[in-house]
DNA sequence: GGAGTTTATTTTGTATGCTAACTAAATTTA
DNA sequence: TAAATTTAGTTAGCATACAAAATAAACTCC
C-alpha cells in the first residue's frame, strides 16, 4: 500500500496550495484575491455571462460563486445587471475600475507561474501542463 | 500575455478539484473527509507527534490543524493527549477505531489515485509525480 | 391557463486554509 | 530571578468549496 506522500491527491494538492499561496501575495497589493482575479480574466473573454455561464468555464460551484460575486460587486469590480429577458439570470459585467487594473494583473499571474515553475526547463512546463490536463474530466 | 486557461495555477486547481472530490466520494461511507485521512494516514507513521509535528509533515497551518483535531477526537478517531514534560504541546494517539479504518482507508485513497491517473501511462504517472515535487519550494 | 416541472441563483451548513491576535508555558538574558 | 522573548496551540475572522434546501422565474403539458 502507497503512503500518502506518494498519493497523487496530496502531491496536488501541495503543489497547488503553493501556487495559490504565491499568488495570492502577488495580488494583496491590488486588494483581491486568485479567485477574483480569475473571475476577472474570465470576465475579458467573455461580455456579461451569467453566473452559471461563468461556473462552467471556470468549474466552479454556483454557491461559491454567488458569495464571491457579491464581495466582488462591493469592491466595485463587477456590476451584476438583471438580465430583461430572464429575470432568474443575472448578466456580469467588468467595471472601468476592473479593466484599469486587468494589466497588472496579468503581470502577477504570469510572475507567479513563473515563480512556480521555475525549477523546470521549458519541456517539463509543457509536459505538466499537458498531463494536468489529461486529468481532467 | 497567457489566458488563465495556460496558468499553471488553474490547472493545479482544477486537477486538485477533481481529485480532492474523487477521494471525498470515496471517504464519504466512512465518515471521514480527505485531510481527516491524510491526518490518520500521517499518524500510522508517527507515535503521539504534537499538532505542531504533524502540521511541519502535511505542510498544514496549525490553525487549520486545530479545529480538524477536535472534529477527529469528537468522531472518536484520535485522542488529544497533553505532554506531561511540555504542556503546551499536544500528543495525537490514533485510537482503536481508527486503527480498524486504517486497511479500508487505505484502499479508498489508492482507488481514488487509480481513477485519477487512469488515462495516463504508468511512465507519464512517474513524471507527473517528479514534476508536482519539483514544485514544491 | 393553471399545476407541475425545470432552471438560475441564493441561502444554510460544514470543512478547509490562511492571517492575526491571544493565551499559556517554556526559555533566555540581563 | 524577574523581565523579555519565544514557542505551541486556540480563537476569530475572512475566503474558498461543496451539498442540500429554499426561492423565484420560466417552461410544459394537459
Amino acid at each position: 500500500m502507497d503512503s500518502y506522500e506518494d498519493c497523487i491527491i496530496f502531491l496536488l494538492a501541495k503543489a497547488y496550495q503553493r501556487g495559490h499561496a504565491e499568488l495570492k501575495k502577488r495580488l494583496e497589493p491590488f486588494g483581491l484575491t486568485p479567485l477574483q482575479q480569475l473571475i476577472l480574466a474570465a470576465l475579458e473573454q467573455e461580455e456579461g455571462p451569467s453566473a452559471g455561464e461563468i461556473g462552467k468555464r471556470l468549474v466552479l460551484d454556483n454557491a461559491t460563486l454567488s458569495g464571491t460575486l457579491d464581495r466582488m460587486a462591493e469592491k466595485g469590480l463587477i456590476r451584476k445587471e438583471s438580465d430583461p429577458s430572464d429575470k432568474r439570470m443575472l448578466r456580469v459585467r467588468l467595471t472601468p475600475k476592473a479593466r484599469a487594473l486587468s494589466q497588472s494583473l496579468g503581470q502577477a499571474r504570469q510572475e507567479s507561474n513563473e515563480e512556480i515553475l521555475s525549477r523546470l526547463s521549458l519541456e517539463e512546463k509543457l509536459l505538466l501542463k499537458r498531463l494536468l490536463r489529461d486529468l481532467q474530466v
